[in-house]
Formats: C-alpha cells, structure tokens, sequence
DNA sequence: TTTT
DNA sequence: TTTT
C-alpha cells in the first residue's frame, strides 16, 4: 500500500446481514451501518439531524462472524478501507458505488444484548454453512439457487 | 453526533485543487487523491496494484489552504468523515456520491518540495485559475455574480 | 499541531471515574480503560492474553459526562491523544506518565444497560457539580475538601 | 483483540533508528518520533508550542526497513498499539513506560529527500553502525553472541 | 434501514 | 481494575 485508506465507523445495523456466497464457496456479507450527526440550526433554533448509512463488506470468516452474531440494530465497530467499484447500468452508462472493504470487526453489544431474542448457538451442519442455519437469515433470502453469479452482478446496491 | 464516521487518507493529489466559492463567499475546495495498494498474484505470480482514488472537499479557511498550498502531485494527510450525497441525473434517476468532507488537513511534503518548481506566491494571474480569485485578495474582492449555482450544481464529478 | 497524534480506544472502564476539579472550578475526570488482546501461544498450544490500561483523562463538560453516565464496566470509545507528562518522585527523581488526553468520547452500552442499576438522574445542585451529586461517586471520594491542589499534585496514578 | 487500541502517528524521527537484535536473530528497531501542538496562549497573547515525543518500537522486517530508510529528520505515519511495560529501577521500585508497538510504517519523504544526503546503499562498513549486520548481510550472517541483555535490559529509555 |  |  503507498498511502493510507482508512476507514472507522461504530454505528448500528439497519438491517439484518446480506449473506451470500462467493462461487469457491467463501461467505461475504454485506451491512448497512448508521451514523448519525446532530446540530443546532442558527436560523431556526432547531436541533437537526442526520443520517449517514455506511454499507460494508466482509469476507470469509469476518462475514460468516457477521451472519453468525449480527442483526438489525446490533452496535458494531469497524475499521476498513474505501472501494469504489464501477459498473453499468442497464442504460450502458458508467456508475460508481463507494463502499467500505472490512478489515477489523468489533461487536459492542453487551452479551446480555446479543443473549437475548434470537442469538441462538451458532451451530453449523455439514450441508450448510453456520450463516445459513439461522431462521432469520432464511427469511431475508429466499433464494432458491445460490447463483454462482450472485457475487459478481453489477447493480451494487 | 451519535456513534463515529471517520476517515483517514494519506495520498497524492492527482490534481490541481478545484475551488469554487459559494454563495456567502466562502472559499470550497475539492481534491482527488490517490492511495495504491499492491500485492502479488497468486495465479500469475505478478505484482497487481489498484489505485482507489478519494474525492475530497473542505470548505472555508482550509479550502483556501488547499488553493495557496497544494498541486498535483502534493502529498496530504486528511483526517474527515463519509457523506453520501444524493442527486438526480439528466434522466431523471438518483444517483448517489460519496464523498469525504475533510476535517483535519496536514501538508506532508517537505519544505523545500513546496519552495522549488512552482508553489510560487499565490497570486492571480491575467489567465485566471479557475478559482480566480486567490484567498488573500477574495476577502477584499467583491464577487460581481458568484454564480448561484456553482456551488449547488448536481453533477458531482 | 505539526503531525498527527492520535489514539483510539474501545474498552470497558475498570473503576468508576475519578472525578477533581481544577482550581478555576472545572471538571476533570480520569478513566482507566482496558483492551485486550488474545493469541495461541506456539510453544505451549494455549490460547493466552494480555491486558493493557489505558489511564484517560477528559476535562470540563466532557469531564461532567464521565462523572454522570459513565461507571465501572462501562464500554466506551475515545478519541484523544498522548501526552507524556514529567514529574519528580520522592526521591527527586525524573519520572515520565504517560496518559490520553481524550478529545472525543461516545458511550456504547445501549440505554438499557445505563437504564439499570444506578444511572440516576444528573441533577446537579447550586453548591455542587453535577458530577458530585451521585452516591456511587461519592463513595469512592471521601474527600474532605476537594483541596486545590488535588489536580496539582505531582504523583500521576 | 477485545476491544481497539490504535494509535496514528504522523511525525519526524528525532534520532536516527536504534537497531538492536533479539536472542533469535530477528531486528528490533526504536525510533522516537516528535509531534507538536501549537496555540495561542490567552493570557500573554504568545505563540506556545509543545512537543510530544513517542517511542516506537517496531519488529522484523519492518524494523529492517527503519534501519535501512529511515534517518534523524525522516518524516513517517505509524500505525500501532499502545504497551506498558513494567520494570523495576535501580533501587527495585516499580517503573512503567508506555510505548507504542508499530504494525504499520509508511515513510512520507520524497524519493528526493531520501536520495540525497546519506541514504545511501545499506551496506555495512568497517566501523561497523550501532546496527551493525545491516538485514541483507544479517541473513547470512551467524550472529557469534547475540548479546542476550540486548533486547532485555530494563532500562527503556 | 439503525440508534440516541 | 474491565470485558470476552
């Protein structure tokens, strides 16, 4: 690396993980992370606020960690760095979508948080990978092939 | 600000800062700036490198650092926060940009880099750069028109 | 500020904070906050770890925060910087400290966890701060006056 | 790793690189690198300035590269982890010093600046640097007493 | 879409 | 001294 691309954000999931599989097989889960800034309005006297949602990839055992213990509202803490991939849309035309490559994931939540509703053992079965035993995650995706090719379209988000 | 959104690029500018001046006066810059990162190819046994290129603006008193200070080529450390901004293309579709929003900026070449070849004193020129009128003089420069629409345009590179 | 100085920590407060206040009346709070770090040792195959204590210190308002919300087992995330402060043991001796100087703080355990178990309200009374006005800090300072020079003192932890 | 502890250094070498070997051959270099904060003091209206010196340590191959790149005046961003260490003083009182454990190096000057004026070729001479096998010699070389107490002394700085 |  |  010549220079630094380096990125930190703790924040909150709006959305359970998107699990998918690469075509050798490897876990990649995306997460949609909120930050949020607020600040008093000098005209109005009102304090506003403002969402920033941060979409993150991880890889391998960091997604299958992601599809393992994390869910919607779960409190994370990630350091990556920028990606911006291009791509076309179904008009032909040149787009450009920024997202953050996981290199370090922390789970903030408490163990009492994580413990209770839903974060049951981790137990992967030899037909699945452990991110695919869970019920929510099979709610989010019902997919009925894991197309080789769901990693590599086009539409990033 | 509730939870962080924080980035941190040490890089080259690719280019000239772009500056502009928005409708009160105040100075804005944009820069480009490159980080690289390398590594071998295990299939092909050559060395690969990508260059992901970070496009940043700051406003104020530090955009019109960026006027005086850098060029192409400059090295900078930039200490900022993501913003995705949303806009609408010619057809009418949203489109989305992120981009940084520098909050801290440190000038990383060596004295004698910024003396030789071309940080000459910052002082408008019949030609006129593109951010016409360079900081020191914008104070007293009356804007005839600056263009409403300069700052508020909705292509965003 | 030539160069950057930057620490970031995620970490649970080992105590409560130690609250003082400078002879102009502002608050000051130090926080002892741990990461740790896990590895499975080659030679012996068993997984070990090691503890590190990051002694933080955060004045006025955020000072106030600390003494208000934060309290021993706290998970936090600062942003500071380092600072090696010089003094004189018993024996007139040099002796080097050094602490974080915290900049930024963010409280990470969810409402619920600060909810329970003592979070009362900060209500601070005309004759005391705030951060004076709750039990559990009061039971770990029975201090009799908060003496002046209680933030002078030589002797750093 | 429960938890972060990272620290970011962008600064200037104070010293050249104090290289040392460990017991199995590896290289240990420790650099000491200056940041300065500067303000405006309120009361007399005088420019104040402070320096902070951190003592990096880094290891391996990475501190093969501080001895063969890196001068007094060399310009680095560091990435790293911040480490207590105990040790016990002449007189067996118990001392601390917090250093910080690099795992990232990034050198910022110029291909010039490094060209010129002593940079050159690490080749060892025959008066022999504190450094003395510099790291391509330092493979083929049998090390005859790699000086146990090189790396163990008690005395960090 | 999350949290506070 | 905390957490996992």
């Amino acid at each position: 690396m010549a220079g630094v691309n380096k990125v930190i954000i703790v924040g909150n999931l709006g959305n359970d993980p998107e699990m998918r599989t690469m075509p050798n097989g490897e876990a990649v889960a995306n997460i949609s992370v909120a930050t949020s800034e607020s600040w008093m309005d000098k005209n109005t006297g009102e304090r506003r606020e403002v969402t920033e949602w941060h979409r993150i990839v991880f890889y391998r055992r960091q997604a299958e960690v992601c599809g393992e213990y994390l869910r919607k509202g779960s409190k994370v803490y990630v350091e990556g760095r920028l990606r911006t991939r291009k791509w076309q849309d179904q008009n032909g035309q040149d787009r450009y979508t920024t997202e953050i490559q996981g290199d370090v994931l922390q789970m903030l939540d408490s163990r009492a948080d994580r413990g209770q509703g839903g974060y049951s053992a981790p137990q992967s079965t030899p037909a699945q990978p452990s991110y695919q035993s869970r019920p929510a995650q099979q709610k989010a995706t019902p997919q009925p092939e894991p197309a080789m090719d769901a990693f590599d379209d086009d539409i990033p988000f």
